[in-house]
DNA sequence: GCAAAAGTGTTTTGCGTACACCCATGC
DNA sequence: GCATGGGTGTACGCAAAACACTTTTGC
């Protein structure tokens, strides 16, 4: 805020309500991997408007909590999960983005791995809706989403964050499939397990696959200590 | 937003004032080139507790505008200039971020001309100040102006955004004395030309440098003609 | 033994980087 | 003529990209 925010503010709140009328929102696209797709973890609109449509996870913001917190509330009380990876992407604010009234919403987007918490789903209208099958969405919601997902795919080329959408322990042709799930293209595997090793992202945990009908691969695991709180020590190019 | 908005909002509405004592501001911070430095714009606070310190630009976004035009009007109200480079960053909601209540601000930055509006910074408290020499601000400026200068920083990496802060015509060691303010580096003469005209962002206007006490460099001008709506067509690398 | 995916190296190419000398102009 | 920055080309190193065959396992 620039100048005389404080007098602003009294004026606003003693004249009149108008600037007070305006709701503040998170969403949340919340990615899973599975069955070699990237998925987003939507819920049923029970908005008029929508019927039927289906919408991302969002809640209004409170008057006591950040806008950190708000979404970590929203993913904790729809997926049970805390201590995710969430990232603040973009504010939307168009004047008539909501039916019901203005709501200007920040968008955040998460990485959960899908097997941690599928139990937890069974009383809510949640779904996981592979990327490539969502066409349309409630409010403005796949703009929203788009705005995500290019976010990601710009995020990994630099920084070790996919490792969130998998197991603790995973193969590289599963790492390879994610990269190329959320990217959209197809990569050379020599080349592809060539970085990462150089990278040094990964610790072979000396186990193979298992129940898989062909040579089962070994399994590796992100490797945590080489990274102080999820960051990278150095940038480092992926694809 | 996502299950029950329409019911959640009326709720409130009805029920409690809560959740509209938020209000949402934009602050700019508005970048300029000038004697070889990047420089912002700021504005001298008003607030008692932040007195003698300098802030951003900004405002509360009103109830019939969008923050992009919330961001717009800032600009136009304060330098006059509409036509500006402008784009969103960063959504700030900290609690306790505001002193005179909860103020959620959503943060943007702007490139400019610094000649093409020196005329009508006149009648306000507004100055350009070198980035290097600020070290503190009012509110959490300071924390949104080093978020916004990193954004800017990775953005010229890819996008022909810098000619925003310059005029029409330029000699390519002012170019270089942008990237180099901006990046905080310096670099290589003859690799920079090379990797310039290599891009194609560039056309010769064949004139040279006025009044310079050495030999005068060729000028040259932004190809605008190879970009829709001011975005490469593909995306380089610069620095 | 056959299907299916794992695992492995080399070559080529383009790009970034490092680096030094002559040129044009103003004074 | 001298100081100042303008203008130019080459060589090296690295990293990305292209590319094919052998190995292991389940069935």
């Amino acid at each position: 805020m620039g100048t005389a925010l404080q007098k602003t503010i009294q004026q606003l709140r003693s004249e009149n309500r108008e600037y007070f009328q305006i709701a503040l929102s998170v969403d949340c696209v919340i990615f899973g991997f599975d069955n070699n797709e990237l998925k987003v973890l939507l819920i049923k609109s029970d908005l008029e408007e929508f019927n039927d449509q289906w919408s991302l996870l969002g809640d209004l913001v409170r008057p006591d909590e950040n806008l950190d917190n708000a979404s970590y509330r929203v993913l904790k009380d729809r997926t049970g999960l805390d201590d995710v990876y969430l990232e603040q992407v973009y504010t939307f604010g168009d004047v008539d983005r909501h039916p019901a009234g203005r709501v200007i919403t920040t968008a955040y987007y998460s990485l959960i791995n899908i097997k941690d918490h599928q139990l937890k789903l069974q009383h809510n209208e949640l779904h996981w809706h592979p990327i490539q099958e969502i066409t349309t969405l409630a409010f403005d919601h796949k703009p929203i989403l788009d705005t995500c997902l290019k976010q990601l795919q710009s995020k990994i080329e630099e920084h070790p964050i996919v490792f969130n959408l998998l197991p603790e322990k995973f193969s590289l042709r599963e790492l390879q499939s994610l990269y190329e799930a959320i990217l959209g293209v197809k990569m050379d595997r020599r080349n592809f397990r060539k970085k990462f090793f150089l990278m040094g992202w990964l610790v072979d945990v000396n186990e193979l696959e298992q129940d898989v009908p062909h040579r089962p691969g070994k399994l590796y695991r992100f490797d945590t200590s080489r990274f102080s709180s999820g960051k990278a020590t150095k940038k480092m190019a992926v694809s």
